[in-house]
DNA sequence: GATGAATGAGCATTCATTCAT
DNA sequence: AATGAATGAATGCTCATTCAT
């Protein structure tokens, strides 16, 4: 009577499958039926579960940054210095997009072409994450490793920004020329430098 | 009887258009239907200037690289130290972003839609943009003001990511809650001190 | 404590609840969920009792017509007179339809967009009703109350078909201007006339 | 130069295939190719001249009945006599049905599908057909030649529900077992006598 | 018998593109 | 060059029906 998961949960076959065909051919490229066929259910299978096509692609960045949040905060959890959790932090970020570079594909680029996430969603679970970074940058402030000329609210964009954007380009990138860790430790040190409290305070 | 350009150039009066209905509808959810009557020209007239739809949407990236990239130039070398650049370079992005909303919109959100420009034309003149970067950072890096720790091609990504963030920020946000300039500010603040030389070394 | 059927049996209850969703919401729009939904079924449950969605719509039809036939019958034996037999023929009728609004409307309405009941059915059930006016219309004639000239068979149509119509208009109103036994007087009153046979020729 | 329609109107040969097809396989299952086909145009071309499926099914209607109640009024025009109108009225209508078949049985049998026409158009143009028979039965009245007990806007109705039946009837008859000159002199017959005034009125 | 998840054929509608004028 | 009517391929979604449980 072991309870064998004869196939797997078809929600996340098909959040998967969409996944994987919004990366390879763009959202609105993609036909439902290529993601049924991906998915290996029919066309209206997708839709006792999705209430349209839109649906699904918020659907596929909903299911995934719960989990990566509360996986990141965790990680964070382990570290008690603000650099050392700013490190993880960019490590972290990096190595998810590493290993999950449809999904990061489908969340960089063809999420924004939801009119409804842009407007609707994106507050959400996308200001979750930010805040993340954000309270890093309090936490160092407060304990006197980071500047107080620094806007949290500014510069924890500004690090999304950059940590991302390094993150595209790697994932498009045909001939990786450089490691995510290569370029994790060179923000780390700009980032870090960058927002480093001087020690007699300066003009 | 203000003085109206009566028959202003086709080519830029659908350039502009399509700027417009891009920027406010999204590429896919706009119909060239639309572009036309914004521009004032027939349907048919648009394929006498683009060959697609597609064409169009790339050809608005084309007509505003080639201008910013050599107004950027110009602008940049009224100043000689590297620092000085910078900072102009960080509010020339932000300013051209705050005066050119919908073209902002249009090369950051929707121009990533089409998969031409993502596989095949985006190395040309946005690479231009990112070199101006790379250069200003290796000028530093010779005189001695930036960090030789700095790689250049990786931080040039990183600091484009992060300005450019910041400015899809501003354009999106509703509310403005701060100026650019306040962003600029916090930008320059952070990423001079993240690059600067250590003068005794670094601990 | 009231005394409700527990489970009437499913077959009725799937008549009764596709004749209020079918008048409800039109036959096409209507959907099998739905129809199950208001039985209290589940939707292949429905196919255990009817072959397909038409042949659930045609059974609405038969189930309903042999009782009322029947019942007509009945009651138009109470009565000996033609016209008296024509009056209350007149009366049943628009009183059946006042007292089944739902079924009215899905007999005139719903039914006649099923190919295979308009082609094939039809005849059998819907004759046997016309030739009850019929048979009323002959027993004037040979009783000499109503006009040889009078062609039973295509009379026997009009009568239908007015009074019919004068249910359906009822049916629709929304606002009910009149009751159905004024219509019943006023249809009574013209079509006795209409029959009368004329004592010494007509003019 | 002479003007001579290379092709007919598109419009009018749209709106002549779609009688023709939903006639022939009824609105719902008739397909927008089927009619495209018919017409000898383009799918799409169907949606420049009509909203929708469903507007070009109402199109029909609204066409056809401007045209008939106008020639219907011209020709009723041509009689004086009350009795005389109404007989041209019932003729009329019957030789309509007859020389329009397609068209007949799309309004009768198909109109009635769309939920769009059944709540708000059938008034109007319908209405107005209605009220040439009311405006009969009224006049008859006044000039004493029908009895004042008939209830003009009771049985102008189930005048039209006779007639129409009668016609549907004849429409969906195989083998035609009588002419619809036959029918029209039984209803005129019967209608006639049925309304007509008593010399000396009766209880 | 009863269920309801799964199926997949079917179709109205859209819209980039063409081309006769 | 300019037009805009016409095209027709393309696709998201629905829902009657089935069938494993």
């Amino acid at each position: 009577m072991v309870q064998v998961p004869r196939e797997v949960d078809k929600h996340a076959r098909i959040i998967e499958a969409a996944t994987k065909i919004f990366s390879q051919k763009g959202y609105f490229h993609s036909k439902i039926a290529d993601v049924a066929e991906a998915a290996g259910v029919a066309e209206g299978t997708i839709y006792l579960y999705f209430k349209s096509k839109e649906d699904l692609l918020i659907s596929i960045f909903e299911h995934s940054m719960d989990k990566f949040i509360h996986e990141g905060k965790k990680e964070l959890s382990k570290f008690s210095s603000p650099e050392e959790k700013f490190k993880r932090f960019v490590h972290f970020h990096l190595s998810l997009v590493q290993e999950n570079q449809n999904l990061s594909h489908v969340i960089q680029l063809e999420l924004r072409q939801s009119s409804k996430f842009m407007k609707e969603y994106k507050a959400d679970k996308f200001f979750d994450y930010l805040r993340v970074v954000e309270e890093i940058i309090e936490e160092g402030q407060k304990s006197g490793v980071f500047s107080l000329k620094i806007n949290p609210k500014i510069i924890r964009r500004a690090i999304f920004g950059a940590v991302d954007e390094m993150a595209l380009e790697w994932v498009l990138m045909k001939e990786k020329k450089y490691t995510l860790e290569k370029c994790a430790d060179q923000l780390c040190e700009m980032f870090l430098n960058g927002m480093k409290a001087n020690p007699q305070g300066s003009a």
